[in-house]
DNA sequence: CATGAATGAGTATTCATTCAT
DNA sequence: GATGAATGAATACTCATTCAT
């Protein structure tokens, strides 16, 4: 998807470029946004020049990071949209939002904010996901699975949320099954 | 509780001290953790050298900070468990804990972590809050007004995660209201 | 002089802000406004956090580098301009600037051009020394010793480009004579 | 002149490189030499592997630009040396060296100094320059119309001060003749 | 030959921490 | 004790130059 490339890249300058974005989504997610760029150059095997060359800036960098996220997450969830039943599809499409977010919470509160003040590109997908979670939020809702009261501000705010409940969790399966459990069950009307 | 100290400070010393965690406390949650130690010691009206003298690190005054918050939280929650209802006082707590971290989520995940890698002086009094809040729970859990199958860890993850819906909210009253309806009713037995 | 200095410096902040003005007009001036901030910092003998705590940037040295010399140029025209004979108080201004600028081009330049574009700073000194050749360039066309027609725009012009042919001719001092010969001649009403 | 070129250059080479020495006069003239050398590449329509291979340095190129410049200005002097009374030759001449070198302030600095430091092919033309100017210089002295005691290095400091003049003075044309009146009353024997 | 991606030394600036006043 | 000046390691970003495609 990419948004617009100029010219497709030469293959090398491709392979550096995805790299990179690897790289960067396993760095900052591990260590933090603070870690150096230069550590990330390393960790990607190229110079900081390259790095500074595919993105001009670290926080565009950051960006295209959180873009790629964004993208993989609208895509999965599309397929999740069709012919699957509402319920199922929007439970589904918030476990798999969590899940793809998980340990990655700096990201994940960069990405509810992008709404609100985040750069084009940013604000571009996450319009994409935002709009495909209204429909099955609306979906859910007419089905009479979840609670009728609820918004889409409160959707992202609960799916932040859990992220973060998740992070603060580790990884123990049963544990993190029994926060499901909470917000879902939480989440249909009483 | 200021741990062992030494001699007792002199007046003006412990004004500078605790005006210091103020504006610490202050100026870390509306600007971040980043913000230069400069700042909050010209916010506090003394010199670099004072800030220093008295936490002789920006890690120690942060943690400094946390303490406070976390021993404010604790006295507030041991009222709480002092001849109320259980139940009652299993949420009560729950929305004092949200309502005293709202907008220091970074404070919040630090506390959380504290069970893990913090420092002395944090493991302490979060070890006192997590001792109130099993209590709680399982007062609550007796009363059979909250899941049976939960335990303290999930309960400190719905809490920072809670927190973090919050935040990801803002200020709207009504809708964090229906993010604590979810959540209490997603905590009942079901 | 000095501007409005909000509380007098330490006597060793002091040392050291007039020390790296020294030095940095010695280096700016020798190796050019391209020198590396650090290489300052050394040959003054403290840090480069030293360096930026007095002059927040480098431009900000820069700016005060020329400050300083256009006010040492005003309070030396300001003494000729008191009781000297019109034609003789002209000419030895001129000489003036041209001395205290030599092997300064660059400073030249940039002292002229502050009239247009430069700081606050910049202009205020540089409005004195403009306000004190216009008073002398009127004092010597009354006395009937320069060319009329001229105004304070060629006069700084011909400032300017003797500087330039100054520095360009090195240390002769028959021949610089003689380049103050054909200037000064020329200025002459034919 | 273009130095001894082992083999002719390929018709499209040829063409890059006279873009190239085109393009990079305008540029560092308009935007200064600090104009990095890949936005030269770019103006001129080639990568900047082209532009390295035809000016194996930066400061190659910059020489290069200043050659062609000297060139031009040596072979319309040439012009003026035949068949134009001496006086009128000299002043012509003059004129020429500051109207084309006229906002190129830090080149004509190059060229003047080139007579010192520069590289073989900056001195080889500068050369070419400095006898025209001799014969030029000598032939208005023995016609009576440049002050005798002047000597070469003299001369080249005036252009290079007439062109700072210049510069300084910017687009008035009113104020630039008088500049010139000046420095050509001052030229001739008093 | 031309291209432009890769390189990495170099530069201005910030900020936690120390120490002379 | 308090002050704030000094320190210098750390960091994002630039740009001349090289080299694989």
């Amino acid at each position: 998807m990419n948004g617009a490339q100029g010219r497709p890249l030469r293959a090398d300058a491709a392979r550096n470029r995805a790299r990179l974005l690897d790289v960067a989504t396993e760095v900052f997610t591990a260590r933090g946004v603070g870690t150096p760029t230069e550590e990330i150059a390393r960790a990607a095997g190229v110079g900081v020049g390259t790095l500074f060359r595919h993105f001009p800036t670290k926080e565009a960098l950051l960006e295209a990071v959180m873009v790629r996220r964004l993208e993989a997450i609208a895509a999965r969830t599309a397929e999740l949209t069709i012919d699957t039943e509402p319920a199922t599809a929007f439970f589904d499409a918030f476990r798999l939002v969590i899940d793809q977010s998980a340990g990655k919470n700096e990201f994940t509160r960069a990405l509810a904010a992008a709404g609100v003040d985040a750069h084009e590109s940013l604000r571009e997908s996450s319009t994409v996901i935002r709009t495909q979670l209204a429909e099955l939020l609306a979906g859910a809702q007419r089905a009479g699975a979840v609670r009728p009261e609820l918004g889409v501000p409160e959707l992202m705010a609960l799916l932040v949320g859990t992220t973060a409940s998740m992070d603060q969790l580790g990884a123990d399966p049963a544990a993190r099954e029994r926060i499901f459990d909470v917000v879902f069950d939480g989440l249909r009307p009483q």
